[in-house]
DNA sequence: AAGATAAGCAACCGCCAACTG
DNA sequence: TCAGTTGGCGGTTGCTTATCT
């Protein structure tokens, strides 16, 4: 087997262990013994935990199973819209580097947040048929999609009821804490759309570590947005040439065929996972990307 | 009700860089 | 300096569950 030869397993045992070595789902009782020998001697040297816990486990499989499942703060459920929020901003900034978008939020991991990613994202990118690289798609992100999540999150705010919880908007307030109020803008008051170069990798001299020193408040990010400039960015910013092909404005629906009206920036009933990727923003995108992207 | 298909996710793989003796 | 070891990362696979026909 390959992790022999990769040096997972020392020589010595390697014969008798090779008949033995597990893979797979784990076990209830796996977790207990993992468990039992991290509490006693912390995490790392993950080889050794395999071999002196008993577990008939790679160190990476141990270590695996550990960093996704069985740290206490691992958060699990549905990821909030907040969290969403904040993967596809981050995403945007740096890339499919999921264990630094991870650790800006606290309880979710590099795997799931990679998931959610392969899962949602690259599935709208699919129907939309762009690539999920191309700056359709990203622009797509950038002035549609967050600035709706946007809008959802203040909805979900000022409506207790639906709100998604206390623990992920406290999740959102601490780690959004790293992202520049420039950077969080896609709207002023006035309605034109502010949008920090640095956002875009395609115009991005320097890496963007730097940014993380940067501070702001939730505020700037839910005060500044303004659903009509979304629209004028979209036929002007994008390059639509339409005008009323569709519109969205702060009470009224987005505005199509009958048949493709329901289901937008509808508060409250729906979870948190469908509200972003929709079919109608599907639709909708789809139509603007083949009449004029 | 049953088979087909899609979605979600846990786990594994391969590569690489850092560490260690 | 160098080879072996370890841990971390992103990509991929395959199993389970949900949904559709």
């Amino acid at each position: 087997m390959d992790v022999y030869k990769r040096g997972f397993i020392s020589e010595t045992s390697r014969n008798e262990e090779e008949m033995e070595l597990r893979k797979g789902p784990w076990t209830e009782e796996e977790d207990s013994m993992l468990k039992a020998h991290v509490n006693i001697h912390g995490e790392g040297r993950w080889n050794a935990v395999a071999r002196l816990s008993g577990l008939r486990r790679t160190g990476k499989s141990c270590r695996l199973r550990w960093l996704n499942y069985m740290r206490p703060e691992i958060k699990r459920g549905n990821i909030s819209l907040e969290e969403q929020l904040l993967i596809l901003e981050l995403h945007s900034r740096w890339g499919n580097r999921w264990s630094k978008i991870a650790q800006h939020l606290p309880g979710r991991t590099d795997n799931e947040i990679k998931n959610y990613w392969r899962t949602r994202v690259q599935k709208q990118a699919k129907q939309l048929n762009c690539d999920v690289n191309s700056k359709q798609f990203k622009d797509a992100m950038r002035y549609v999609w967050i600035p709706r999540l946007v809008e959802r999150i203040r909805a979900s705010s000022e409506s207790p009821s639906s709100q998604p919880s206390t623990t992920t908007k406290t999740t959102y307030n601490d780690c959004i804490s790293n992202i520049s109020s420039s950077q969080m803008s896609y709207a002023n008051a006035s309605g034109s759309v502010q949008v920090d170069p640095s956002l875009l990798p395609e115009l991005s001299g320097t890496s963007s570590d730097s940014l993380d020193t940067q501070v702001s408040s939730v505020s700037d990010l839910t005060d500044c947005y303004n659903p009509q400039s979304l629209s004028n960015y979209l036929h002007k910013g994008l390059g639509l040439e339409k005008e009323g092909a569709a519109t969205w404005g702060r009470d009224e629906e987005f505005q199509a065929t009958e048949e493709h009206s329901n289901g937008l920036l509808v508060g409250g009933g729906e979870s948190s996972m469908d509200t972003v990727w929709n079919e109608e923003n599907v639709w909708f995108l789809q139509q603007q990307l083949h009449d004029g992207i």
